[in-house]
DNA sequence: ATTATCTATAGATCTATAGATAATGC
DNA sequence: ATTATCTATAGATCTATAGATAATGC
């Protein structure tokens, strides 16, 4: 049952995606590395021949969650240079994103996880973060490099804020209401 | 080794804000019913005596810990007459809230664990939550009250996601950072 | 011969329950 | 007699490992 070098490296890859989408979906401890590998088409047995613990892919699978998550953003931005802060707005705020943590930002969906966790896991939360404050520094207005960034920082506490906040109410009005709210405000934050 | 009437209600009483301590730190799944009961000083056989299930007592310490939310805030806001949103940002946003969750906010400590519960856990954090949409469109300027709702919702999205980044990226100077850009932003948008 | 994967299981932990114990409250 | 709590354990689940299997790659 042996498969070539390279198909074991995807597997290996396959194993690291299945993980990053259940993990955010059910959390670091709400998902087992059984389910990770049946996910990943596997048998639980042969994980050990790719990662030395739960814990490491669960630090490659959140490194990887968060460097697409960056990479998302500024692609976002890119594809809308007439107005990028608009258009993060409407992709990071819609009801789709809220309703498929699974596949949506990282920080929503792991940092209450990852700070659980030890010192290292919030450095390499840190790391992960700065990407998505450059890119929203980039895109919003203000007379100097240190007020752009401030509001920044802001702007993504409120826009991951808002997204955790709509899935813990999912399903009813105030769900809703707090994706619009935050989308609104933010926006009129800039036009002034 | 039975003890009074009265001093099982109390008993009862400890699980519950043992629990709600414990499940703010650590998560509804990252805390067995053993280390509650031995939080409350009890062995833990004694735990069905009190409630159905793990998910009652969940249910039951997730509230309690809600309503003390919204009564921390009122008492806040209350205090400082003169400026209760500026005392509401300086107290929630503080190092002392961040580093210390299991005596803090319930929604910065348990929404993303709400999230992944089901649509009776969403009702009760979306019934949590107005109390304290209300403490803060009470303390808002606006024109209308529809205005100042929108902005009471978008602030406290930004006050919980601000916490839960600030603690995911603990021990980084990034940390600090975002509390205190959040906390300047919030004040800058009411003072114009 | 090496190695990626599989089967099987050890050891730990967790929820929930059964039955015993001992103090309360009618 | 009732009942709040305790001891003990059943049954399930989870991480990690040991040894077998079978196909790759030298």
């Amino acid at each position: 049952m042996r498969v070539s070098r390279q198909k074991a490296a995807e597997n290996r890859e396959r194993i690291i995606d299945a993980a990053g989408a259940l993990f955010r979906a059910k959390g670091f401890g709400g998902v087992g590395l059984a389910d990770i590998m049946k996910a990943a088409d596997l048998t639980h047995g042969g994980f050990y021949g790719h990662f030395d613990s739960k814990d490491d892919l669960a630090a490659q699978a959140s490194q990887r969650a968060m460097t697409r998550a960056a990479a998302n953003w500024a692609k976002v931005s890119a594809d809308a240079p007439a107005n990028p802060y608009a258009a993060l707005l409407k992709h990071y705020l819609s009801p789709r994103h809220r309703d498929d943590p699974g596949h949506g930002c990282a920080f929503a969906a792991l940092s209450v996880d990852a700070a659980r966790c030890g010192q290292p896991v919030h450095d390499a939360f840190a790391e992960g973060l700065e990407p998505l404050i450059d890119v929203v520094t980039a895109a919003v207005p203000g007379r100097s490099k240190p007020a752009r960034r401030r509001k920044a920082v802001a702007t993504v506490a409120e826009l991951i804020g808002a997204l955790i906040l709509a899935r813990a109410v999912a399903g009813t009005p105030l769900s809703d209401e707090i994706l619009d709210a935050a989308r609104r405000e933010l926006l009129a934050a800039v036009d002034r």
